[in-house]
RNA sequence: GCCCCCGUAGCCCAAUAGGCAGAGGCAGCAGACUUAAAAUCUGCACAGUGUGGGUUCGAAUCCCACCGGGGGCACCA
């Protein structure tokens, strides 16, 4: 049994200096040299990053042709500050920045804020301290553990979103949007936003008429008005959001978990009808979808928005409400019940319908009696239909989402009393109500196909409805709906039939036939709904938007941007119990009436407006802060277009169908529906415009993984702290043992309440910045997720101390390389590394490309002396992983200048091939002899040799030889019969 | 329930296009240095690739099934 202390305690690499090695690279010298370097890069400018024009742009010095816009997905400043896990993907960049530069690309890094949201705001609420103050110290405190850790940034294009520069050009893209409708016919079919003045225009040319046919200019202001607003990107609407009483405010549906909770605070969410801003991106679904086969994008996130969005193809159908079961029904007749289906191809199968409970027409067409023919089991136990479908609808709207789902698969439903005619069969088939349907899909209603659906088939089960197949399934189904491939049968009609044709097939006939009787057509729906903007908080962009005493919104004029927030008594929204469903959101900024009423001259004279009181939500700062970093000064305009086209222009000869955008975005998969979506959709409106070249933000995205930690909890279940744990190893296995009690490990998330938070201080104390990035960078692939490590740190920290004591003597301090030449065997080991080291950096294979690095200097650490050939390009490949220990290498190997634009060291071919390879020799696979060879032995030299070996011959024995395998010059496999 | 990704030494991870299972690191063991320890250095050992089939001259790699872990979607018509 052996007992080792394993704890994540941190043991400092190193005390104080050594008597007999004084000048060791130890954590105290690290701390040294790091801190010089980066003050030297600050005063330097460094790390400047030439525009070709503007503000930024250095006359004397050209920006270079080949550029690289690198972006990390921006920090929340938190409170609590950085634990190790968080500077992951910064370290990551970094490294990819620096040798970007070195190659000779001009690269664009810097790292901002997104700085509004509701931790500030909630701790501002418990404090009374302005969220302004505590998200400026928060970002000062973040700055000072980021500057520690070396990063290459321009410092000069670092913002916050919350900056009243950039809260400008965010309500001025706002305005934007505002200022714009959808024309779906523009650019061939695709479609493009363009200035809602051109609508106006088409509307008073008359080139585009009215809704109810009267000319433009006989209607008032206000429906004037109205009839543009509502086709305006941005829009105010009255329709059911979802309202969170626990929260304040409501939310998008992104922000809405499938339980039918908030994605922060997990309050209950209630569907409420409310007048809130809404955003478009529904008009932009089909270019969403299409262009991500342009971007360079993981798989799993391009399925994820594919997903969201959810378009899918297929056919609305009219089905005409049989009115003669409409007895007493009132005034509906002529009525129609308009379903989506993916589906049209079993319409001769669709034997009942089903509307959503909040369907109109469930209200309108209720007939006073039950129709001959009701089954007991469509009444639901109710003398009339009114009666059954009123408390039907009432039980389904006091369930939230969740309880609908928890209910389960359980169909439930009741009859409406209604017959519709099935315009294929001509049949009248049942119209039922059942919350299976859901309201804010397709149209509310549906056809039911039970041959061919599984939910209408267990619908049909319960209510005794009758199931009719329309495609044939395979002689073995033996399930019950049929959801494959098949010929259509029982489906023809005096007209058509379907019958014998593939589902494509008879998904084409019958749409044409609708089309013809037009009772239906080809149709489009998508799971995207529009995006509810705004909130009721305060810490977040104000509206630039005033209402008139007709209650129709303005745009505040451009020239009085930004509206910045007042003062207010108190930050925090009115509040309700999580369950309080029927409360009416209560924004903060509504308690200041001297904000809110401000007299304007909109064109029209000065005029008394009040202000819009809700904020824009925490997204509104992370859709187009790409652009800021371009033209981080620019007051004039969004950004000036020449820098725009240079940093995010397409490129065809990346692709033919470029559509330009960050060159390499890099975070975590959590954004990968919400903040990528919605600042997609914001570029594309920007394109439209005419704004910027580029038709997507971001062209290559990376997911770095997450970095881990182990936690411990007693017998209680309470965490202890994961740095005093202790693992025991036996014959049983491994226990962790915590103050002489064995606890329980789990593996998660790193944070406080966890007691298991390491932080990046506690390593630049410990062992240096280099150490730390080497450290990280070498855990793993960048993209897999890894449990922290803290006693594995070392490793990191003595390759440093190795490459440090191959050029610097420990105990004189001189640097110890040689002039010489390196042999041969030195230099192979060298131009191995460089190429290996440079596919490595290609391919972000960072783990790799260090150990490569460790091999080699591994390899001169046992060399007598370290001749300079190797040692200089040795410390140009660590640069990017650890840029101040080299600096502090380069300049003492003689050099005047920085590393930071030296070229990476280039492979020279010829100490690449080795002098003699080892050849493999198998016996039908099995490996039974190596022999040294020229590596350009060909086929039948190696054939022979083989054929010749003493133990192939052995292991033959009796056996002849089938046949021989030759892959010169690394292997020969002779084949026994 | 459906879809996607991942299982290689005690641990984190390598293995161009199917061709010697091991590059690197941690931990372990032995030794050097030390009064001792830490730190440092030198060396050593450790798995046959989650399981079971299949394809192949040859499988960690390709195919099928299962087990385990992670993620996404989930009455979307």
């Amino acid at each position: 049994m052996s007992q080792t202390d394993t704890s994540t305690a941190i043991e400092s690499a190193e005390g104080g200096p050594d008597d007999d090695v004084p000048f060791r690279y130890t954590n105290v010298v690290a701390a040294q040299i790091e801190e010089r370097w980066q003050d030297y890069w600050e005063a330097k400018g460094t790390f400047h990053t030439p525009n070709p024009v503007g503000s930024l742009a250095e006359p004397d010095a050209p920006a270079p042709g080949s550029k690289f816009f690198l972006m990390d997905m921006f920090p929340y400043p938190s409170g609590t500050g950085l634990h190790v896990g968080h500077p992951l993907g910064y370290i990551a960049t970094d490294v990819i920045g620096r040798f970007r530069r070195m190659c000779g690309y001009n690269v664009l890094h810097a790292l901002s804020y997104d700085a509004f949201g509701l931790p500030a705001e909630q701790y501002a609420v418990q404090t009374g301290q302005h969220p302004r103050t505590t998200t400026e110290q928060n970002i000062t405190n973040m700055r000072r553990q980021l500057r520690r850790l070396g990063l290459a940034h321009d410092p000069r294009r670092s913002f916050a979103t919350t900056d009243p520069g950039y809260i400008k050009w965010t309500q001025w893209i706002f305005l934007q949007i505002f200022n714009s409708w959808y024309d779906p016919g523009a650019d061939g079919g695709r479609g493009r936003a363009r200035p809602i003045d051109e609508l106006v225009a088409a509307y008073e040319s008359g080139e585009r008429a009215t809704p109810d046919g009267r000319p433009w200019a006989e209607l008032t202001g206000v429906e004037k008005q109205k009839l543009i607003d509502d086709q305006r990107l941005a829009y105010v609407s009255e329709s059911p959001v979802n309202w969170c009483p626990g929260l304040g405010t409501v939310l998008a549906n992104e922000e809405v978990t499938a339980e039918g909770r908030s994605e922060r605070g997990n309050f209950p969410v209630f569907q409420r009808n409310l007048r809130q801003w809404m955003m478009r991106i529904t008009a932009y679904a089909d270019r969403l979808v299409d262009d991500l086969d342009r971007i360079d994008w993981p798989d799993k996130v391009k399925a994820m928005q594919r997903n969201w969005i959810g378009r899918s193809e297929g056919a609305t159908i009219n089905f005409a409400v049989d009115g003669a079961s409409r007895a007493g029904a009132g005034d509906g007749d002529g009525d129609v019940i308009e379903v989506f289906t993916t589906r049209p191809d079993t319409l001769f199968g669709a034997t009942f319908m089903v509307l959503a409970p909040e369907h109109p027409l469930v209200d309108t067409s209720v007939p006073q009696a039950w129709p001959d023919g009701t089954k007991d089991a469509w009444t639901g136990g109710y003398a009339t239909p009114r009666e059954a479908v009123a408390a039907y609808q009432e039980s389904a709207a006091s369930k939230t989402d969740l309880e609908r789902q928890v209910e389960g698969r359980q169909k439930t439903g009741v009859f409406t009393g209604t017959f519709a005619i099935n315009p294929a069969t001509g049949e009248r088939i049942p119209v039922f109500v059942a919350d299976y349907v859901l309201m804010a899909y397709g149209t509310g209603a549906i056809m039911a196909v039970p041959g061919q659906d599984e939910r209408d088939w267990e619908f049909a089960e319960r209510f005794e409805l009758p199931i009719i197949r329309t495609v044939q399934p395979p002689d073995d189904f033996d399930g019950n709906a049929y959801l494959g491939d098949g010929p259509a049968i029982n489906s023809a009609n005096d007209e058509i039939s379907l019958n014998g044709l593939g589902v494509d097939d008879a998904k084409s006939a019958i749409i044409a036939w609708l089309q013809s009787r037009g009772v239906g057509e080809g149709t489009v729906t998508y799971r995207l709904r529009d995006w509810l903007f705004s909130r009721q908080r305060y810490w977040g962009e104000p509206f630039p938007i005033v209402y008139d005493e007709n209650a129709m919104p303005h745009a505040v004029p451009e020239d009085q941007l930004p509206v910045l927030l007042p003062e207010v008594p108190n930050y925090s929204p009115k509040t309700y119990a999580a369950d309080a469903a029927d409360t009416e959101p209560e924004p903060p900024l509504a308690r200041v009436p001297e904000w809110v009423e401000v007299e304007l001259d909109l064109g029209d004279g000065p005029k008394r407006y009040w202000r819009d009181t809700n904020t824009m939500p925490n997204w509104a700062g992370s859709c187009w802060y790409e652009l800021r970093y371009l033209d981080p000064d620019n007051d004039e305009r969004l950004v000036d277009p020449e820098i725009e086209r240079y940093w995010m222009g397409p490129q065809p000869q990346r692709r033919t169908d470029d559509p330009g955008g960050v060159d390499l975005y890099v975070g975590g998969v959590e954004h990968a529906v919400l903040h990528l979506l919605y600042a997609r959709f914001w570029h594309k409106v920007l394109y439209d415009l005419g704004h910027v070249s580029s038709e997507e933000p971001f062209y290559r995205l990376f997911n770095q993984g997450y970095i881990q930690a182990y936690a411990y909890t007693d017998a209680r279940g309470q965490y202890v702290p994961a740095a005093d744990v202790e693992e025991r190893a036996d014959r049983d296995g491994t226990t962790y043992v915590y103050d002489g009690q064995v606890v329980n490990r789990e593996y998660g998330k790193m944070g406080k309440s966890l007691k298991n938070v390491v932080t990046p201080d506690e390593m630049y104390e410990a062992f240096g910045a280099d150490t730390f990035r080497v450290y990280e960078m070498s855990m793993g692939p960048l993209e897999a997720s890894r449990p922290w490590e803290t006693r594995a740190v070392v490793g990191s920290h003595r390759f440093l101390q190795r490459l440090w004591r191959n050029i610097i003597s420990e105990r004189t301090g001189e640097v110890v390389v040689s002039d010489a030449s390196a042999s041969d065997d030195t230099r192979r080991a060298l131009h191995r590394t460089i190429e290996a080291v440079r596919s490595d950096m290609e391919s972000m294979g960072f783990n790799t490309a260090i150990a490569r690095l460790i091999e080699l200097n591994n390899h001169v650490t046992k060399l007598d002396v370290v001749p300079r050939e190797v040692a200089e390009p040795m410390v140009l490949m660590v640069a990017p992983f650890a840029p101040h220990i080299a600096e502090e290498l380069w300049s003492r190997l003689g050099h005047a200048e920085s590393v930071a634009y030296v070229p990476f060291p280039e492979v020279d071919p010829q100490w690449l091939v080795d002098e003699t390879v080892t050849c493999v020799i198998q016996v039908g696979g099995k490996v039974r002899e190596r022999v040294q060879v020229d590596p350009s032995s060909d086929d039948d030299t190696l054939r022979e040799l083989a054929l010749a070996s003493e133990a192939v011959q052995r292991s033959l024995g009796e056996r002849s030889v089938r046949k021989v395998i030759v892959r010169a010059p690394k292997l020969v496999n002779v084949v026994p019969a």
